[in-house]
DNA sequence: GGGTCAACCAAGCAAGCGCTAGTGTTAATC
DNA sequence: GATTAACACTAGCGCTTGCTTGGTTGACCC
């Protein structure tokens, strides 16, 4: 009855947990579903979770974890100015979006099939993430690279990287950082900018 | 058993599920949850609708069918430069999105509970939508307004929008017209670009 | 070589699910 | 005054759901 354990297994079966919460919804996956595609029992299932809920939080928890780890480390490994900073960050967070894939697509549409105790602290680590984003969305704007309300700004840059996961095709022939790229070069090439 | 008709009785009901759907989501949304919403019995919902499917389906087209009607007629309702169509089409989105918000909630996040006849039938609908928009992208790319690729800024633009209904609130200060000239605005602020 | 423990299983319970069948009730139509 | 159609009700069937229970297995430990 595991709570707060990371065992090997834990984390593979979490795994494929995503896979089946992303092809099916959380509500239609079954825990019978759920410890087919693990290869055991039903009953053994809540050897490692505590209830079905505990396996979303599981999931969550692993994407959003993820997420923030490489966002810090790729504003460690960059330069310090304004516009390095913002191509890191979008950089990072299509590239996280789409190798954790079925967490964040299960982080975006489920996130409300949490109990309120998981979701609150959940979100906690999902405020700290943003708060990365409104940062380096303030660097931004205090150095004229993009224009308008910080609070709008980062809501819509968010919105349109997020977007992605509906419609991005990793089989095509744009990589994840060439979608950063160009969104960011879509929001700042303003260079006369005469307002 | 009515299957297309349009009686108020049912677009009334129609109204309500949507209100439970997003509030519940579809999965977790009982017939009897909706026949207590309706003021009637489980039973009897199924003299208006064939089955739960169908009234998830009712929900979407009913707000698919709006977003379409009110495009056409912004459209029309406004000059022809390139400028005026693009602040046209994103403000009778935001319009739509946040008036019958529950239908498009539901639209963006159970689409893929529909079967696939449904779904099919809904396709068009969204398809002709999507088509409104991706021709006033073009105006404006042809018009020097916007740049990049046609595809990559329809879509991020499109999901600048639609990430709306996660974090705006109508009560606030800000009107859905003012977010589409927001937006609008920090995309196209880019006079003196020299590429 | 007895004890421990994570991992798993078979069986099934109580509750809830979508949906059906059969029966009024009401108000308009002929 | 009989007919019809729309709408609602009661009762419950057949099935699936999340989860529990009581027990087995095999690897590791002192």
């Amino acid at each position: 009855m595991n709570v707060m354990n990371e065992s090997p297994r834990r984390k593979e079966l979490t795994r494929q947990a995503a896979r089946l919460f992303v092809q099916e919804g959380f509500d239609r996956t079954t825990v019978r579903m759920l410890a087919d595609e693990m290869g055991i029992k039903s009953g053994s299932l809540f050897h490692h979770f505590r209830d079905k809920q505990a396996i979303l939080a599981a999931v969550i928890e692993e994407g959003t974890q993820n997420a923030l780890n490489m966002a810090h480390q790729a504003l460690n490994d960059t330069g310090d100015t304004a516009s390095a900073r913002l191509h890191a960050m979008a950089r990072a967070h299509l590239q996280t979006l789409h190798t954790d894939r079925n967490a964040h697509v299960v982080a975006l549409y489920e996130w409300r099939r949490l109990d309120p105790a998981a979701r609150s602290h959940l979100s906690h680590l999902r405020d700290a993430y943003e708060a990365l984003w409104e940062s380096v969305i303030d660097d931004a704007l205090a150095a004229g690279l993009i224009h308008g309300d910080r609070f709008l700004v980062s809501r819509f840059v968010m919105g349109a990287l997020n977007w992605t996961v509906r419609w991005y095709d990793p089989e095509g022939k744009r990589t994840p950082d060439e979608l950063a790229n160009e969104l960011v070069a879509m929001l700042t090439r303003l260079d006369g900018d005469k307002h």
